[in-house]
DNA sequence: GCAAATCCTGACCGATTGATCAAGATGCGC
DNA sequence: GCGCATCTTGATCAATCGGTCAGGATTTGC
Protein backbone atom coordinates (compact mmCIF):
# COMPACT_ATOMS: atom_id res chain seq x y z
CA UNK A 1 0.00 0.00 0.00
CA UNK A 2 2.79 2.54 0.61
CA UNK A 3 2.39 4.01 -2.82
CA UNK A 4 5.84 4.71 -4.81
CA UNK A 5 3.84 7.24 -6.55
CA UNK A 6 2.01 9.74 -4.05
CA UNK A 7 -0.64 12.45 -4.80
CA UNK A 8 0.80 15.85 -6.42
CA UNK A 9 0.17 18.05 -3.70
CA UNK A 10 1.88 15.36 -1.23
CA UNK A 11 5.12 15.26 -3.80
CA UNK A 12 5.38 19.15 -4.30
CA UNK A 13 5.30 18.68 -0.27
CA UNK A 14 8.25 16.48 -0.26
CA UNK A 15 11.70 17.49 1.15
CA UNK A 16 14.38 18.07 -1.61
CA UNK A 17 16.89 20.05 -1.48
CA UNK A 18 16.26 22.69 -3.88
CA UNK A 19 12.76 22.77 -3.33
CA UNK A 20 13.68 23.91 0.21
CA UNK A 21 16.15 26.24 -0.16
CA UNK A 22 13.66 28.19 -2.49
CA UNK A 23 10.62 28.20 -0.52
CA UNK A 24 12.61 29.45 2.53
CA UNK A 25 13.99 32.17 0.43
CA UNK A 26 10.75 32.98 -1.26
CA UNK A 27 8.54 32.73 2.75
CA UNK A 28 11.47 35.00 3.87
CA UNK A 29 10.56 37.69 1.24
CA UNK A 30 7.04 37.30 1.53
CA UNK A 31 7.31 37.79 4.80
CA UNK A 32 8.99 41.18 4.80
CA UNK A 33 6.43 42.26 2.03
CA UNK A 34 3.52 41.79 3.21
CA UNK A 35 4.28 43.14 6.37
CA UNK A 36 5.40 46.19 5.03
CA UNK A 37 2.62 46.44 2.20
CA UNK A 38 -0.01 44.32 3.31
CA UNK A 39 -1.90 41.65 1.32
CA UNK A 40 -3.20 44.39 -1.50
CA UNK A 41 -0.22 45.98 -1.75
CA UNK A 42 1.91 43.27 -1.84
CA UNK A 43 3.08 42.28 -5.59
CA UNK A 44 4.07 39.26 -6.60
CA UNK A 45 6.82 40.29 -8.72
CA UNK A 46 7.82 42.52 -5.30
CA UNK A 47 7.97 39.21 -3.41
CA UNK A 48 10.14 37.27 -6.32
CA UNK A 49 12.34 40.31 -6.89
CA UNK A 50 13.46 40.67 -3.00
CA UNK A 51 13.61 36.65 -3.23
CA UNK A 52 16.34 36.96 -6.10
CA UNK A 53 13.91 34.44 -8.48
CA UNK A 54 11.93 35.03 -11.37
CA UNK A 55 8.20 35.56 -11.17
CA UNK A 56 6.98 32.42 -12.94
CA UNK A 57 9.32 30.48 -10.43
CA UNK A 58 7.31 31.93 -7.49
CA UNK A 59 4.55 30.52 -8.79
CA UNK A 60 5.86 27.19 -9.04
CA UNK A 61 5.88 27.16 -5.65
CA UNK A 62 3.11 28.85 -4.58
CA UNK A 63 0.27 28.10 -7.22
CA UNK A 64 -1.71 31.69 -6.13
CA UNK A 65 -0.79 34.48 -3.87
CA UNK A 66 -3.47 34.15 -1.55
CA UNK A 67 -1.95 30.32 -0.72
CA UNK A 68 1.90 32.05 -0.39
CA UNK A 69 0.22 34.91 2.40
CA UNK A 70 -1.49 31.39 3.88
CA UNK A 71 2.14 29.66 4.07
CA UNK A 72 3.64 32.81 5.69
CA UNK A 73 1.04 33.72 8.49
CA UNK A 74 0.73 29.76 9.49
CA UNK A 75 4.25 30.66 10.78
CA UNK A 76 3.80 34.09 12.49
CA UNK A 77 0.82 32.36 14.13
CA UNK A 78 2.33 29.62 15.39
CA UNK A 79 4.90 31.91 17.63
CA UNK A 80 2.13 34.26 18.28
CA UNK A 81 0.67 31.15 19.88
CA UNK A 82 3.37 29.55 21.61
CA UNK A 83 4.47 33.05 23.54
CA UNK A 84 1.46 32.50 25.97
CA UNK A 85 2.76 29.34 27.36
CA UNK A 86 5.27 31.41 29.60
CA UNK A 87 1.92 31.73 31.71
CA UNK A 88 1.36 28.45 33.51
CA UNK A 89 -0.35 27.11 36.61
CA UNK A 90 2.34 26.82 39.06
CA UNK A 91 4.33 29.64 38.08
CA UNK A 92 5.00 32.83 40.47
CA UNK A 93 3.35 35.76 38.75
CA UNK A 94 5.64 38.19 38.42
CA UNK A 95 7.99 35.92 37.38
CA UNK A 96 5.48 34.53 34.53
CA UNK A 97 4.58 37.74 33.18
CA UNK A 98 8.36 39.15 33.06
CA UNK A 99 8.95 36.23 31.44
CA UNK A 100 6.22 36.89 28.86
CA UNK A 101 6.76 40.26 28.41
CA UNK A 102 10.48 39.58 27.48
CA UNK A 103 9.55 37.04 25.75
CA UNK A 104 7.58 39.45 23.42
CA UNK A 105 10.00 41.91 23.28
CA UNK A 106 12.66 39.72 22.04
CA UNK A 107 10.26 38.34 19.38
CA UNK A 108 10.01 42.22 18.71
CA UNK A 109 13.57 42.62 18.17
CA UNK A 110 14.36 39.14 16.43
CA UNK A 111 11.62 38.96 14.20
CA UNK A 112 10.00 42.23 13.59
CA UNK A 113 8.66 41.28 10.51
CA UNK A 114 6.39 38.54 11.74
CA UNK A 115 5.09 41.41 14.63
CA UNK A 116 4.29 43.51 11.74
CA UNK A 117 2.80 41.17 9.26
CA UNK A 118 -0.17 40.28 12.66
CA UNK A 119 -0.73 44.32 13.33
CA UNK A 120 -1.11 44.29 9.38
CA UNK A 121 -3.55 41.98 9.77
CA UNK A 122 -5.67 43.21 12.07
CA UNK A 123 -5.56 46.16 10.19
CA UNK A 124 -6.99 44.73 6.99
CA UNK A 125 -9.99 43.60 9.68
CA UNK A 126 -8.34 39.96 9.90
CA UNK A 127 -9.93 38.94 7.07
CA UNK A 128 -8.05 35.66 6.83
CA UNK A 129 -7.51 34.76 10.05
CA UNK A 130 -10.57 35.11 11.68
CA UNK A 131 -11.32 31.72 12.28
CA UNK A 132 -7.68 31.10 14.01
CA UNK A 133 -8.86 34.55 16.07
CA UNK A 134 -12.29 32.75 17.41
CA UNK A 135 -10.82 29.65 17.69
CA UNK A 136 -7.40 28.70 18.95
CA UNK A 137 -6.92 32.37 20.47
CA UNK A 138 -10.39 32.76 21.79
CA UNK A 139 -9.47 29.50 24.07
CA UNK A 140 -5.75 30.32 25.13
CA UNK A 141 -6.89 33.59 25.93
CA UNK A 142 -10.10 32.07 28.19
CA UNK A 143 -7.40 29.49 29.59
CA UNK A 144 -4.95 32.43 30.72
CA UNK A 145 -7.74 34.76 32.07
CA UNK A 146 -8.75 32.20 34.07
CA UNK A 147 -4.99 31.31 35.56
CA UNK A 148 -4.94 35.20 36.06
CA UNK A 149 -8.19 35.20 37.76
CA UNK A 150 -7.02 32.49 40.72
CA UNK A 151 -3.66 34.84 40.89
CA UNK A 152 -5.84 37.45 41.95
CA UNK A 153 -8.53 35.31 43.81
CA UNK A 154 -4.94 34.10 45.92
CA UNK A 155 -4.50 37.21 46.74
CA UNK A 156 -0.92 36.97 45.10
CA UNK A 157 -1.55 39.93 42.34
CA UNK A 158 -4.25 43.20 42.85
CA UNK A 159 -7.13 42.90 40.59
CA UNK A 160 -7.37 43.04 36.85
CA UNK A 161 -9.59 42.38 34.04
CA UNK A 162 -7.08 39.69 32.90
CA UNK A 163 -7.94 40.24 29.06
CA UNK A 164 -7.40 43.89 29.09
CA UNK A 165 -4.17 42.90 31.07
CA UNK A 166 -3.53 40.94 27.95
CA UNK A 167 -4.12 44.13 25.50
CA UNK A 168 -1.45 46.48 27.18
CA UNK A 169 0.99 43.61 27.24
CA UNK A 170 0.29 42.92 23.79
CA UNK A 171 0.46 46.50 22.41
CA UNK A 172 3.24 47.68 24.72
CA UNK A 173 5.82 44.32 23.39
CA UNK A 174 4.43 44.71 19.37
CA UNK A 175 5.04 47.92 19.41
CA UNK A 176 9.10 47.65 19.81
CA UNK A 177 8.51 45.84 16.20
CA UNK A 178 5.54 47.92 14.61
CA UNK A 179 6.43 51.25 15.04
CA UNK A 180 10.38 50.99 15.39
CA UNK A 181 10.23 52.80 12.54
CA UNK A 182 8.71 56.11 14.55
CA UNK A 183 11.39 54.99 17.38
CA UNK A 184 14.31 55.78 15.37
CA UNK A 185 12.55 58.94 13.89
CA UNK A 186 11.83 60.47 17.30
CA UNK A 187 15.20 59.20 19.04
CA UNK A 188 17.29 59.76 16.36
CA UNK A 189 19.04 56.66 15.87
CA UNK A 190 20.27 54.90 13.10
CA UNK A 191 19.35 51.96 14.65
CA UNK A 192 17.95 50.26 17.56
CA UNK A 193 20.59 48.22 19.66
CA UNK A 194 20.02 45.13 22.15
CA UNK A 195 20.28 48.14 25.13
CA UNK A 196 17.47 49.62 23.51
CA UNK A 197 15.30 46.93 23.79
CA UNK A 198 16.25 45.64 27.12
CA UNK A 199 15.29 49.14 28.54
CA UNK A 200 11.86 48.66 26.84
CA UNK A 201 11.63 46.03 28.84
CA UNK A 202 12.68 47.00 31.94
CA UNK A 203 10.28 49.71 31.36
CA UNK A 204 7.12 47.46 30.91
CA UNK A 205 7.90 45.21 33.15
CA UNK A 206 8.25 47.41 36.01
CA UNK A 207 5.09 49.03 34.96
CA UNK A 208 3.25 45.78 35.22
CA UNK A 209 4.51 44.25 37.90
CA UNK A 210 4.44 47.38 40.51
CA UNK A 211 1.24 48.10 38.63
CA UNK A 212 -0.07 44.77 40.04
CA UNK A 213 1.17 45.53 43.09
CA UNK A 214 4.23 43.34 43.38
CA UNK A 215 7.16 43.82 44.06
CA UNK A 216 10.67 42.32 42.43
CA UNK B 1 -2.87 94.03 -7.15
CA UNK B 2 -5.49 91.47 -5.27
CA UNK B 3 -6.44 90.28 -8.87
CA UNK B 4 -9.87 89.06 -9.03
CA UNK B 5 -8.44 85.75 -10.85
CA UNK B 6 -6.61 83.98 -8.68
CA UNK B 7 -3.87 80.87 -9.38
CA UNK B 8 -5.69 77.95 -10.33
CA UNK B 9 -4.36 76.22 -7.02
CA UNK B 10 -6.16 78.71 -4.77
CA UNK B 11 -9.23 78.48 -6.98
CA UNK B 12 -9.89 74.82 -6.12
CA UNK B 13 -8.67 75.34 -2.59
CA UNK B 14 -12.05 77.99 -2.50
CA UNK B 15 -14.66 77.47 -0.24
CA UNK B 16 -18.29 76.19 -2.33
CA UNK B 17 -20.88 74.31 -1.04
CA UNK B 18 -20.69 71.22 -3.23
CA UNK B 19 -17.01 71.33 -2.57
CA UNK B 20 -16.69 71.40 0.94
CA UNK B 21 -19.34 68.34 0.77
CA UNK B 22 -17.79 65.85 -1.60
CA UNK B 23 -14.31 66.79 -0.56
CA UNK B 24 -15.31 65.48 2.96
CA UNK B 25 -17.15 62.39 1.51
CA UNK B 26 -13.70 61.18 -0.51
CA UNK B 27 -11.81 62.27 2.18
CA UNK B 28 -13.87 60.16 5.11
CA UNK B 29 -14.01 57.12 2.46
CA UNK B 30 -10.22 57.46 1.82
CA UNK B 31 -9.31 57.51 5.36
CA UNK B 32 -11.57 54.34 6.12
CA UNK B 33 -9.87 52.51 3.04
CA UNK B 34 -6.14 53.65 3.16
CA UNK B 35 -6.42 52.77 7.06
CA UNK B 36 -7.44 48.93 5.95
CA UNK B 37 -5.86 48.46 2.59
CA UNK B 38 -2.66 51.01 3.13
CA UNK B 39 -1.23 53.25 0.65
CA UNK B 40 -0.29 50.98 -2.09
CA UNK B 41 -3.17 48.68 -1.61
CA UNK B 42 -5.62 50.98 -1.54
CA UNK B 43 -7.06 51.58 -5.46
CA UNK B 44 -8.97 54.83 -5.97
CA UNK B 45 -11.40 53.02 -7.62
CA UNK B 46 -12.71 51.16 -4.09
CA UNK B 47 -12.34 54.77 -2.25
CA UNK B 48 -14.56 56.38 -4.90
CA UNK B 49 -17.00 53.36 -4.82
CA UNK B 50 -17.51 54.03 -1.00
CA UNK B 51 -17.47 57.76 -1.15
CA UNK B 52 -20.12 57.15 -3.38
CA UNK B 53 -18.84 59.72 -6.70
CA UNK B 54 -17.60 58.48 -10.22
CA UNK B 55 -14.12 57.43 -9.74
CA UNK B 56 -12.83 60.94 -12.10
CA UNK B 57 -15.08 62.70 -9.97
CA UNK B 58 -12.54 61.57 -7.22
CA UNK B 59 -9.94 62.80 -9.91
CA UNK B 60 -11.13 66.28 -10.38
CA UNK B 61 -11.01 66.92 -6.41
CA UNK B 62 -7.69 65.15 -6.19
CA UNK B 63 -5.27 65.30 -8.88
CA UNK B 64 -3.38 62.03 -7.59
CA UNK B 65 -3.88 58.84 -5.40
CA UNK B 66 -0.63 60.71 -3.60
CA UNK B 67 -2.17 64.01 -2.92
CA UNK B 68 -5.77 62.40 -1.53
CA UNK B 69 -3.39 60.66 1.01
CA UNK B 70 -1.13 63.45 2.12
CA UNK B 71 -4.65 65.09 2.31
CA UNK B 72 -5.85 62.51 4.73
CA UNK B 73 -2.56 62.11 6.25
CA UNK B 74 -2.42 66.14 7.49
CA UNK B 75 -5.66 65.41 9.31
CA UNK B 76 -4.66 62.52 11.18
CA UNK B 77 -1.29 63.86 12.25
CA UNK B 78 -2.90 67.01 13.42
CA UNK B 79 -4.84 64.87 15.97
CA UNK B 80 -2.04 62.87 17.28
CA UNK B 81 0.37 65.69 18.22
CA UNK B 82 -2.52 67.89 20.08
CA UNK B 83 -3.42 65.03 22.25
CA UNK B 84 0.08 65.30 23.90
CA UNK B 85 -0.55 68.49 24.74
CA UNK B 86 -2.52 66.98 27.73
CA UNK B 87 1.11 67.08 29.09
CA UNK B 88 1.98 70.68 30.27
CA UNK B 89 4.40 72.26 33.12
CA UNK B 90 2.63 73.09 36.23
CA UNK B 91 -0.10 69.99 35.98
CA UNK B 92 -0.11 67.27 38.50
CA UNK B 93 1.58 63.93 37.38
CA UNK B 94 -0.80 61.57 37.97
CA UNK B 95 -3.45 64.34 36.67
CA UNK B 96 -1.82 64.79 33.27
CA UNK B 97 -1.05 61.12 32.62
CA UNK B 98 -4.90 59.92 33.46
CA UNK B 99 -5.94 62.58 30.85
CA UNK B 100 -3.67 61.95 28.33
CA UNK B 101 -4.74 58.21 28.27
CA UNK B 102 -8.26 59.17 28.43
CA UNK B 103 -7.90 61.33 25.60
CA UNK B 104 -5.73 58.73 23.40
CA UNK B 105 -7.96 55.95 24.22
CA UNK B 106 -11.26 58.68 23.68
CA UNK B 107 -9.54 58.79 19.98
CA UNK B 108 -8.95 55.38 19.32
CA UNK B 109 -12.73 55.05 20.08
CA UNK B 110 -14.63 58.11 18.22
CA UNK B 111 -12.01 58.17 15.34
CA UNK B 112 -10.66 54.34 14.92
CA UNK B 113 -9.70 54.73 10.88
CA UNK B 114 -7.24 58.12 12.01
CA UNK B 115 -5.24 55.69 14.62
CA UNK B 116 -4.92 52.81 11.99
CA UNK B 117 -4.00 55.32 9.43
CA UNK B 118 -0.89 56.43 11.59
CA UNK B 119 -0.48 52.38 12.54
CA UNK B 120 -0.23 51.65 8.57
CA UNK B 121 2.13 54.06 7.77
CA UNK B 122 4.96 52.92 10.21
CA UNK B 123 4.20 49.44 9.03
CA UNK B 124 4.87 50.22 5.95
CA UNK B 125 8.17 52.39 6.98
CA UNK B 126 6.84 55.75 7.20
CA UNK B 127 7.70 56.56 3.84
CA UNK B 128 5.34 59.85 3.34
CA UNK B 129 5.68 61.30 6.76
CA UNK B 130 9.40 60.42 7.64
CA UNK B 131 9.86 64.50 7.75
CA UNK B 132 7.21 64.79 10.35
CA UNK B 133 8.35 62.22 12.82
CA UNK B 134 11.95 63.80 12.73
CA UNK B 135 10.35 67.18 13.21
CA UNK B 136 8.14 68.26 14.68
CA UNK B 137 6.76 64.87 16.52
CA UNK B 138 11.22 64.55 17.82
CA UNK B 139 10.82 68.29 19.00
CA UNK B 140 7.54 67.34 20.66
CA UNK B 141 9.17 64.27 22.10
CA UNK B 142 12.17 65.64 23.62
CA UNK B 143 9.76 68.94 24.52
CA UNK B 144 7.58 66.06 26.69
CA UNK B 145 10.68 64.15 27.76
CA UNK B 146 11.80 67.30 29.17
CA UNK B 147 8.83 67.68 31.28
CA UNK B 148 8.83 64.00 32.72
CA UNK B 149 12.33 64.52 33.60
CA UNK B 150 11.55 67.28 35.89
CA UNK B 151 8.60 65.54 37.51
CA UNK B 152 11.37 62.51 38.71
CA UNK B 153 13.96 64.88 39.45
CA UNK B 154 11.53 66.58 41.83
CA UNK B 155 10.61 62.50 43.47
CA UNK B 156 7.15 63.40 42.07
CA UNK B 157 6.98 59.96 39.70
CA UNK B 158 9.28 56.53 39.93
CA UNK B 159 12.51 57.35 37.14
CA UNK B 160 11.34 56.04 34.03
CA UNK B 161 13.29 56.42 31.03
CA UNK B 162 10.57 59.30 29.50
CA UNK B 163 10.38 57.96 25.54
CA UNK B 164 9.86 54.38 27.08
CA UNK B 165 7.18 55.67 29.06
CA UNK B 166 5.45 57.23 25.77
CA UNK B 167 5.83 54.01 23.71
CA UNK B 168 4.01 51.96 26.68
CA UNK B 169 1.24 54.66 26.52
CA UNK B 170 1.01 55.07 22.64
CA UNK B 171 0.81 51.42 22.35
CA UNK B 172 -1.91 50.75 24.81
CA UNK B 173 -4.10 53.40 23.84
CA UNK B 174 -3.83 53.38 19.90
CA UNK B 175 -4.30 49.15 20.38
CA UNK B 176 -7.92 49.75 21.29
CA UNK B 177 -8.29 51.16 17.80
CA UNK B 178 -5.70 49.18 15.44
CA UNK B 179 -6.76 45.81 17.12
CA UNK B 180 -10.24 46.32 17.86
CA UNK B 181 -11.00 43.46 15.24
CA UNK B 182 -9.16 41.10 17.83
CA UNK B 183 -10.55 41.82 20.82
CA UNK B 184 -13.99 41.54 19.60
CA UNK B 185 -12.90 37.93 18.08
CA UNK B 186 -11.12 36.96 21.60
CA UNK B 187 -14.02 38.09 23.71
CA UNK B 188 -16.62 37.02 21.05
CA UNK B 189 -18.50 40.12 21.30
CA UNK B 190 -20.52 41.65 18.13
CA UNK B 191 -19.19 45.87 19.15
CA UNK B 192 -17.39 47.25 21.73
CA UNK B 193 -19.46 49.32 23.94
CA UNK B 194 -18.14 52.26 26.16
CA UNK B 195 -17.69 50.15 28.97
CA UNK B 196 -15.53 48.01 27.27
CA UNK B 197 -12.99 51.75 26.68
CA UNK B 198 -13.97 52.68 30.15
CA UNK B 199 -12.15 49.33 31.38
CA UNK B 200 -9.24 49.96 29.08
CA UNK B 201 -8.73 53.11 30.01
CA UNK B 202 -9.07 52.40 33.86
CA UNK B 203 -6.55 49.16 33.65
CA UNK B 204 -4.09 51.27 31.80
CA UNK B 205 -4.26 54.05 34.09
CA UNK B 206 -3.95 52.13 37.30
CA UNK B 207 -1.07 50.25 35.38
CA UNK B 208 0.93 53.41 34.80
CA UNK B 209 0.00 55.21 37.75
CA UNK B 210 0.83 52.65 40.65
CA UNK B 211 3.59 52.00 38.53
CA UNK B 212 5.38 55.02 38.28
CA UNK B 213 4.92 55.07 42.36
CA UNK B 214 1.34 57.51 42.46
CA UNK B 215 -1.53 56.86 44.32
CA UNK B 216 -4.84 57.80 42.90
C1' DG C 1 -31.41 85.54 -17.44
C1' DC C 2 -27.13 85.09 -19.36
C1' DA C 3 -22.27 84.03 -19.09
C1' DA C 4 -18.67 82.11 -16.82
C1' DA C 5 -17.07 79.17 -13.51
C1' DT C 6 -17.70 74.89 -11.54
C1' DC C 7 -19.01 70.22 -11.50
C1' DC C 8 -19.92 65.67 -13.53
C1' DT C 9 -19.06 61.44 -16.26
C1' DG C 10 -18.53 57.86 -20.14
C1' DA C 11 -14.81 56.48 -22.74
C1' DC C 12 -10.31 55.60 -22.89
C1' DC C 13 -4.99 55.28 -22.07
C1' DG C 14 -0.54 52.85 -20.97
C1' DA C 15 1.28 50.35 -17.05
C1' DT C 16 1.00 46.86 -13.71
C1' DT C 17 -1.50 43.19 -11.56
C1' DG C 18 -1.90 37.85 -10.57
C1' DA C 19 -1.47 33.95 -13.10
C1' DT C 20 -0.54 30.53 -17.07
C1' DC C 21 1.90 27.87 -20.41
C1' DA C 22 5.13 25.54 -23.37
C1' DA C 23 9.49 24.38 -23.82
C1' DG C 24 13.95 23.99 -22.38
C1' DA C 25 17.50 23.19 -18.52
C1' DT C 26 18.93 20.75 -14.62
C1' DG C 27 19.06 17.24 -11.00
C1' DC C 28 18.65 12.50 -9.52
C1' DG C 29 17.49 7.46 -9.03
C1' DC C 30 18.94 3.42 -10.85
C1' DG D 1 24.65 7.43 -18.53
C1' DC D 2 19.90 6.71 -19.44
C1' DG D 3 15.27 8.38 -18.32
C1' DC D 4 12.15 10.56 -15.60
C1' DA D 5 11.06 14.05 -12.24
C1' DT D 6 12.04 18.52 -10.91
C1' DC D 7 13.12 23.05 -11.80
C1' DT D 8 13.50 27.37 -14.63
C1' DT D 9 11.97 31.06 -17.69
C1' DG D 10 10.47 34.17 -21.64
C1' DA D 11 6.26 35.17 -23.59
C1' DT D 12 1.77 36.11 -22.86
C1' DC D 13 -3.03 36.52 -20.95
C1' DA D 14 -7.27 39.16 -19.09
C1' DA D 15 -8.19 42.23 -15.36
C1' DT D 16 -7.31 46.07 -12.78
C1' DC D 17 -4.40 49.94 -11.73
C1' DG D 18 -3.86 55.38 -11.58
C1' DG D 19 -4.91 58.91 -14.39
C1' DT D 20 -6.76 61.77 -18.56
C1' DC D 21 -9.91 64.07 -21.52
C1' DA D 22 -13.71 65.98 -24.07
C1' DG D 23 -17.81 67.76 -23.58
C1' DG D 24 -22.30 68.03 -21.44
C1' DA D 25 -24.85 69.45 -17.02
C1' DT D 26 -25.32 72.48 -13.27
C1' DT D 27 -24.43 76.15 -10.26
C1' DT D 28 -23.11 80.86 -9.35
C1' DG D 29 -22.07 85.88 -9.95
C1' DC D 30 -23.90 89.92 -11.63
Amino acid sequence: MAAKTRKRQEMLARPGLIRRRNVAKILKAAETVFASKGFSGASTAAIARLAGVPKPNLHYYFRTKQALYEAVLDHVLGMWVDAMEELHPGADPADALSRYVARKIDLSRRLPAASRLWAMEMLAGAPHIGGFLRGRVRELVAEKSALIETWIEAGRIAPVVPAHLFFVIWAATQTYADFAVQMTAVLNRKSLDADFYDTGRDTLTTLIVNGLGLKR
